[in-house]
DNA sequence: CTGAAAGCGCTTACAG
DNA sequence: CTGAAAGCGCTTACAG
C-alpha cells in the first residue's frame, strides 16, 4: 500500500541507510547515488512516515495549542499568527480547548504525556496552571500568551496594557476630556489593573466601574451614571464589547458621541470599525503575538534559550470616529 | 526518561503483551493479574506514546483541518464545532490553513502523505481541489463544509442557503415591503445563486448588484442607487458584512433604518448585534456544521458508510431592530 | 489465560 | 562513501 523507504532503498538499489542519508542530507553520500535515490523517490511519490520518524527520532515535530475558546474575537488572529509561523518552520499544529472544564485538561495532557507533541503554547491558562507547571517541571517547552496574570515560572509574550490605557488618556486629555469613566474588565486580571493604572496616571479619575468584559456591563455602567445625574465627558471600556454596551446607553440616552462623550475601547476586534459611531480603540498586536510566541517555542526547539522575562508586544492607539 | 510498556511490564512481572491487552480491553486476562498491571500503569504513571501506537496500529488517532482563513469572523465557531466532537471521540485535531498559497497546499498534502491524520475535514476548498481528489481516491476519508461550490464527488455538510433567502423575502413581504434591492456575494459561488434564487422566489426584484463580501461592497452599491433615485424600500445583503456597509450608506445619506428601508443579512456573525441598528439577519449553524462534519468523519473512520448526498442543516432568521 | 517473536517504518551508532 | 543491525515503543498473529 503505502511506500516505504525499504521500496526506495530495492528499486535504488542501496541500503535502507542511504536512503535515509540523502533524505536528511547527513553523512555523505556519493553524488551519482544520491541522485539516483532522488530519482527514485520523486518517481515512486515516497513521502517518510511522520509517525516513524517521530518514533525513531523521539520527537514529534508538533507543537500543541491550548487556547480557552476558539470563538473570542480575537482569537483568530492569534491562531493565524501561530499558524503561519508553525507552518514556515515545518511544524504541525495539535489544537487544543479546555471549555469542556476538567475532562478537557485530563485529556490534554494525557496527549502530552503521550509525546504527541514537542512543545506548548498557551493562551490564557485559567485552571490549568498546576498542570502547566508540572509539565514544564518535567521539562515540556512551554510559551504563555497571556496577559492576565503574572507567570514568571514561564516565558511568555504580553501587550503593553500600561502604556495602552496612558495612550488612550493621553489622547482624550488633547481632546479636552477632564472627567472621563473608566470600565474595567475582571479587577482579578492583571491587564486589568495595567490598563487601569496606566490610564490613571495620565488623567486622574475615581469614576471606575469595575466589569466583566461583556457588552451590559459597558450599557449597565452608563445608564446608571447617566440615571444618577453622574457628570462625565469621556468612557474608558477596558475592551471593544463593553465599548460597544457603552455606546448603546449613550444612544438610547440620546448623548451624541464624540461631541457630548467620547468613547475608547480596548482590543480592536474586527467589530470595533462597525459600530456607531466607528470606536477608537487600543489596538493589541493579537497577530503578532502568536507569532512571536510560536517563534519563540521553535527557537526554543531548536535549542536556543529564550528569554525568562516576558516579551512585550507595543499596543497602537487606533483613532475612529468614537474620539477623535 | 520516559515510561515504556515495558518497564511496566517489568515492574508488574508480566509480558508487554499482557500489558497491552489491559490497556486496549483486549483478549482475556486473568482478573487478579489485570488488577496488578492496572495498579503498575497508575503507580508509574504510564502513558503509550501516541506515535509507536499509531506506526504498530497503522493509524494517528488525528483528524486534520484545512481552513482558507483562521480570521474570518465565523471560522471560529465551526473550529469550536469540530474541536469539541474531535476531543470527545479522543482524537487529535491537526490544524492547516492555505492561505500561503501554493507553498502551503504542498506542505499540507506532504503531511497528509506522511500519514499524520486518519481523515481531512477540509472548509471550502478553494485551489485544492484536484489535490483533495487525489488524495480521496487514493482513500483518505475527506469530509467538505462547504457552501461555494458542489462538488458531489465528497461527503459534504451545508446549510439551506436557498431556503435561507426565502426566508428573508417572507419576512420583508410581511412586513410590506415590494421593491427589495440585492447585494450579492461573488457570482460563482453556488451558495450565492441559491440565496438569490430563494429570494426572488419568494420576492422577484431585477435590482441586484453582484458584490464580493465586503462592507465597501455593501456601501457602494447603496450610494450609487440612492444617487441615482432609484427607488427601494429593503435591502437584502449575501453577509453581514456588505449589510454593514449598507447601514452606514443608508445613515450616512440620512435614510432611517428600518422605517425608511429595512436591512436584511446573512451568516449572524457576532458584529450583527453590535450595528446600528442592530441587524436582521439569516443564521447559518455554523457551530453545529463543524460539529456535524466531525461526527460524519469520525463515523466513516469508526468503519460507518456516511452518506454520499450533503448533509443540510437548515438556517434560521434571526429578528432584529434593521428589519422588526 | 499468557508469552516469545515478528513487524510497523524509520534513524543511528558501528564497522568497513 | 556505504551497509548490516539494533533500536524507538508499541500491537498482533501464533503457539501453548
Amino acid at each position: 500500500m503505502r511506500v516505504t523507504i525499504a521500496d526506495v532503498a530495492r528499486v535504488a538499489d542501496v541500503s535502507k541507510t542511504t536512503v535515509s542519508r540523502v533524505l536528511n542530507g547527513k553523512g555523505e553520500v556519493g553524488g551519482v547515488t544520491a541522485a539516483r535515490v532522488r530519482e527514485v523517490i520523486a518517481r515512486l511519490g515516497y513521502v517518510p512516515s511522520s509517525g516513524a520518524v517521530g518514533l525513531a527520532r523521539g520527537s514529534s515535530r508538533t507543537v500543541g495549542m491550548l487556547v480557552p475558546s476558539l470563538a473570542w474575537p480575537w482569537m483568530g488572529e492569534v491562531l493565524q499568527g501561530v499558524v503561519d509561523t508553525v507552518e514556515a518552520a515545518d511544524y504541525g499544529l495539535l489544537l487544543f480547548t479546555c471549555n469542556r472544564g476538567a475532562e478537557s485538561v485530563e485529556r490534554f495532557t494525557g496527549q502530552v504525556s503521550a509525546g504527541a507533541v514537542d512543545g506548548l503554547l498557551v493562551v490564557e491558562p485559567e485552571n490549568t496552571l498546576d498542570r502547566l507547571t508540572a509539565l514544564y517541571r518535567g521539562g515540556l517547552p512551554i510559551v504563555l500568551i497571556d496577559d492576565r496574570g503574572q507567570h514568571p515560572a514561564f516565558p511568555s509574550v504580553v501587550t503593553t496594557n500600561r502604556e495602552g490605557g496612558a495612550s488612550a488618556a493621553r489622547h482624550l486629555l488633547a481632546a479636552g476630556r477632564t472627567r472621563p469613566l473608566v470600565v474595567t474588565g475582571p479587577p482579578a486580571f492583571g491587564c486589568v489593573r495595567d490598563r487601569l493604572d496606566g490610564f490613571r496616571s495620565v488623567l486622574p479619575t475615581d469614576l471606575v466601574v469595575h466589569g466583566d468584559f461583556t457588552e451590559g456591563c459597558g450599557r449597565l455602567a452608563v445608564e446608571r451614571l447617566l440615571a444618577a445625574g453622574t457628570e462625565f465627558d469621556a468612557v474608558f471600556a477596558h475592551n471593544d464589547i463593553s465599548a460597544a454596551g457603552a455606546l448603546r446607553a449613550l444612544r438610547a440616552a440620546g448623548r451624541p458621541v464624540p461631541d457630548d462623550i467620547a468613547v475608547v475601547g480596548f482590543d480592536d476586534i474586527p467589530m470595533a470599525e462597525h459600530t456607531e459611531p466607528p470606536l477608537t480603540t487600543v489596538r493589541q498586536p493579537t497577530r503578532r503575538m502568536g507569532e512571536t510566541a510560536a517563534r519563540m517555542l521553535l527557537d526554543r526547539l531548536g535549542g536556543a534559550t529564550v528569554p525568562d522575562a516576558p516579551v512585550v508586544l507595543p499596543t497602537e492607539l487606533v483613532v475612529r470616529h468614537s474620539a477623535p
